[in-house]
DNA sequence: GAATAAAAACCGACTGGTAGGATTATAACC
DNA sequence: GGTTATAATCCTACCAGTCGGTTTTTATTC
């Protein structure tokens, strides 16, 4: 038997679900309320009873997605042994079999389209970054530790790999006529690895 | 005397040029021909006279702004002599006091925002990174020809700085508080010159 | 070089539709 | 029976696009 709780629980997550497909779909400002609250099998009085605004439930969405992708991340690269193999784990975000990307990546265009003006979706924005390069971060610093990346600001390292897979994701997904799966791989492989590599001797 | 044709063009300009002003700053979906039409010192009647719709305007901004941004990068480009500066001359899109990238990087991501679900945009996207490209390219050709530059597919490495210079942007311009100018710079320059480095033979 | 006709440019009110939010009604549950 | 959850309406603001009409420009004619 479900308390209370447990229902509510169960529906903001149904409602979130739903908020995620149609956003991706759509996009924030096309997507209404009716759209969602169909989408999660309620009306929008129901919706309303859950999330006060589109705001709120845009951003919850938002938030939690990136929350999620965080956790995937974190997850694929706990599973590489070697700082180098963990700064490279990320290929998977350029699949188009894969799910979250199919997803994810309009609802990242919305978000770095608000927060482009808003300063809440800024701050969402800068926080998932964050996470992401805390991560990079330390696998730089543990190849530091085991000599195998070049001393360095780690934080700044970090923050450039982090970025440079970023900026090929953009590519590969929006002028995906151009830029191919291999194409996208090759790239952030070859840019990270030689990102990471001693410095060659003078010619 | 200002033939039709002239004014046409006058006005027009006009037009876009506050378009491009607007919609820097609301968005495109938040700004209204009102707004648009008010900017350019004329009516929503006398703006419809010029654009038939909310979209053509809108693309046409687009459009005319990236062709705009081409062109800059092209002289300051050609401005350089050597190749691997060439492919180094882009500081100028990580500075705060340019009015083309106060202006600009809001519509980018409008546009990156709406090339999502778009094709229509996806392929202003397309033609604009087209071009871009196809100028790093040559360079990239040219330094492989003087031999400052190894043997590579020239084509995927433009492609490859091209993204890398979006990635750093992005995180440029999101999130700021994280990522200072002069990250920005000693990223790109970093990282762009060890992808046109020989590579360093193994340790 | 006026006078007039024709066309282009422009205005602003109106319309139809939409969507977010609020209110009210109803059902379920303790 | 009162509280919670949900549905069904309603209200209001907003906005893209339209259209009748006005002003300005251009062309034409005498």
């Amino acid at each position: 038997m479900a308390t209370n709780t447990d229902l509510e629980t169960i529906r903001r997550t149904q409602i979130i679900t739903a908020a995620l497909a149609k956003l991706s779909e759509a996009g924030s400002f096309e997507v209404t309320l009716d759209d969602i609250a169909r989408a999660a099998g309620l009306s929008k009085g129901g919706l309303a009873h859950y999330f006060s605004s589109k705001e709120e439930l845009v951003r919850a969405a938002f938030r939690e997605f990136f929350d999620r992708i965080f956790l995937r991340s974190k997850e694929t690269m706990d599973r590489c042994p070697d700082p180098v193999s963990k700064l490279l784990s990320f290929s998977w975000l350029y699949n188009w079999d894969d799910p979250d990307v199919n997803l994810g990546y309009p609802l990242l265009f919305d978000c770095m389209a608000l927060a482009a003006r808003d300063p809440e979706y800024r701050a969402l924005f800068h926080d998932w970054v964050r996470s992401w390069i805390v991560l990079l971060e330390e696998a730089v610093h543990e190849g530091i530790k085991r000599g195998v990346i070049p001393k360095c600001d780690p934080s700044g390292k970090a923050k450039a790999i982090s970025a440079i897979y970023h900026g090929i994701a953009l590519r590969w997904y929006l002028d995906r006529e151009s830029h191919s799966t291999e194409w996208a791989v090759r790239s952030f492989t070859e840019a990270i690895t030689r990102l990471v590599q001693n410095i060659p001797k003078k010619r």
